[in-house]
DNA sequence: TTGTAAGCGTTATCAG
DNA sequence: CTGATAACGCTTACAA
């Protein structure tokens, strides 16, 4: 017999089967509707005691798990947080991520992890897929983004927050600190004991806005403080990594022979030029002082330890979560852009 | 008026409108089905020149961003893939989340992302969550579960690789090296530069089966290689810091003072102790000789360089997403399982 | 306190 | 090559 036998019956459209427990599974083997059981997961003191114990009862014998998807579709919200980082390796970001999920997946919210790479075409696409999946929330790591993310954003009308930035126009919440007075901070540092002819060694990579920010600040304080003249040194391209910290030590020492400090716009390369003069025999502080930024682990162990700004990545990332978090809530937030602040730590590097 | 007099025709059940373009828009708008506008999405070569065109720029007029919570419901493929780490912050395993993130994006696909801190419990919960998600995949950090876990992840009948441990038995995926002949390893080289009376200095938190494996590698090894005795220090309960590490050279000092090398279980308590003799004075490896796993950015830069064992965490993470992605997509695998092995570097400390 | 029906936005299936 | 329709699993709105 062909198919073309069959009752009109049959021709009803069946996907193929999930195989997978539904909330109806569970009603029926409870004896409830499957309106009753969903009541048991988001409102159950609206669910009698007996009722209630014989759904989780079914619940566990059926190793039932709810469908996120049809929740989401049904209810318009996901329970979903995207978040963009610019990298997630070895970085000081990692850090913010911990905070953001120590206090998101308790909340009951899952994290949707992205990382841009410090390009602001790569973070548009990520968005826009982001977006797609719903999200309840999105934390972004700075307040630069191409005009289509922005709209997409604004289209999106959920919860935003930009952080790792300190600017006057923002999405929609905004938590971080001023990498200009950062810097300022630290060139203030480095005059107060006595050395004048400094270096400015960072990354200036086109989508690194921070790095930029602290060249800014290097800048207007050398005018500020009527400092010899400015000594810049690029490291575009450079990985994050001590090796380019070094041979940044080493270009310094041909360009610049008679700079008398180095502040460089990370610990990383900070360290890796302080054990390379180590490894030289030039001494830190007394041949020339080191400066980073970050405050990683291992700045405070080194020999000799290492002058830095901490930026507490942890703090970013708890108070982001928070802010947004309460925003998602439709609570009211007391201020819509947190300074976190830094702090200078004096050591013995400079 | 009442609302009662309205006609019963109102009596439609609406929702709160979601505001969002939907693909029906865009079909509108286009002047085609849904249906077409679905295709010209995933399968584009069905679609017919003109047609295609009119919808893609319909699709751009209108910012539409297609809802995958939906396409999702009717597909039963999610476009996400969940990854659990034990910690994300300042940790070898954000390398590990990079290269999963650098081949599981540009294929499509969303990470899902997290950490159960050393502790099966968290892990149990946040699978049970994330399979409510629907993913199309899923990366653990070891072969250590619950029964329960085991059960869920076998219930869903997903593609699932373990990573970071190298065991006989296995869900369905696994990549990864042997922790236990990685300590082997450092012991052999200890032993053949002179050391004899040797210390294994470790976290063995409940949860982190690695540091445990480490161990049982230098058990063995203390047995195998006839050495003096065990030396064995657990830093329970201590954060990955090297602040521990230099506390715990401390205590070698006090409890093992005949020791000759010590053997850490991870790069930063090394680095923490050696450059906690650095600062001390002791000589390293004169007095004392180092070495640490895991091979970080500083070991090489250290003055003195430390010896270590290199574990390709990004490795680990390409090789396992590109495993699973050829499961996902129901391709045949040459093997399940795959070591992406270690290697020890041997450098100044010892 | 519990149940019924409609609807969320997409894709699989079948028809043309 | 394009369209109509049912179905995915859940929650909102309403009724009882």
């Amino acid at each position: 017999m062909t198919s073309q036998t069959q009752t009109p019956n049959n021709r009803r459209k069946r996907r193929t089967a999930t195989s997978r427990v539904t909330m109806t599974d569970v009603a029926t083997r409870a004896g409830v509707s499957a309106q009753t059981v969903s009541r048991v997961l988001r409102q159950p003191e609206l669910v009698g005691d007996e009722v209630s114990r014989r759904v989780r009862e079914a619940i566990l014998e059926l190793q039932y798990v709810p469908n996120f998807a049809a929740s989401q579709m049904a209810s318009n919200r996901s329970g979903i947080v995207a978040a963009i980082i610019p990298t997630i390796s070895a970085s000081i970001f990692a850090d913010t991520v911990q905070a953001l999920s120590d206090v998101f997946v308790p909340e009951g919210y899952q994290l949707l992890l992205g990382n841009n790479e410090y390009d602001l075409e790569k973070e548009e696409e990520l968005v826009r897929s982001f977006l797609g999946r719903g999200p309840d929330g999105l934390v972004l790591s700075s307040t630069h983004h191409t005009e289509a993310t922005r709209a997409l954003i604004l289209g999106a009308k959920i919860p935003v927050v930009e952080t790792w930035d300190w600017e006057e126009t923002y999405l929609d919440l905004m938590v971080g600190h001023s990498n200009v007075k950062a810097a300022r901070v630290v060139m203030d540092h480095f005059v107060s004991r006595g050395y004048r002819r400094i270096v400015f060694a960072g990354v200036t990579n086109a989508g690194d806005f921070r790095a930029k920010a602290r060249l800014t600040g290097y800048r207007a304080a050398v005018k500020a403080l009527e400092l010899d003249r400015e000594r810049v040194l690029t490291l575009t391209g450079k990985p994050l990594s001590m090796a380019s910290g070094a041979e940044t030590m080493n270009r310094v020492f041909a360009e610049f022979p008679d700079a008398d400090a180095v502040f460089f716009s990370s610990d990383v390369f900070a360290a890796g030029a302080l054990l390379h003069c180590v490894r030289l025999g030039v001494s830190v502080p007394g041949d020339i002082a080191i400066a980073g930024f970050g405050d990683f682990d291992f700045s405070a162990h080194l020999v000799p330890s290492l002058t830095t700004v901490s930026v507490h990545a942890g703090d970013i990332g708890r108070t982001a979560a928070n802010l947004l978090l309460a925003r998602m809530r439709g609570e009211a937030v007391a201020s819509s852009r947190i300074d976190v602040g830094f702090e200078l730590v004096p050591r013995e590097s400079s």
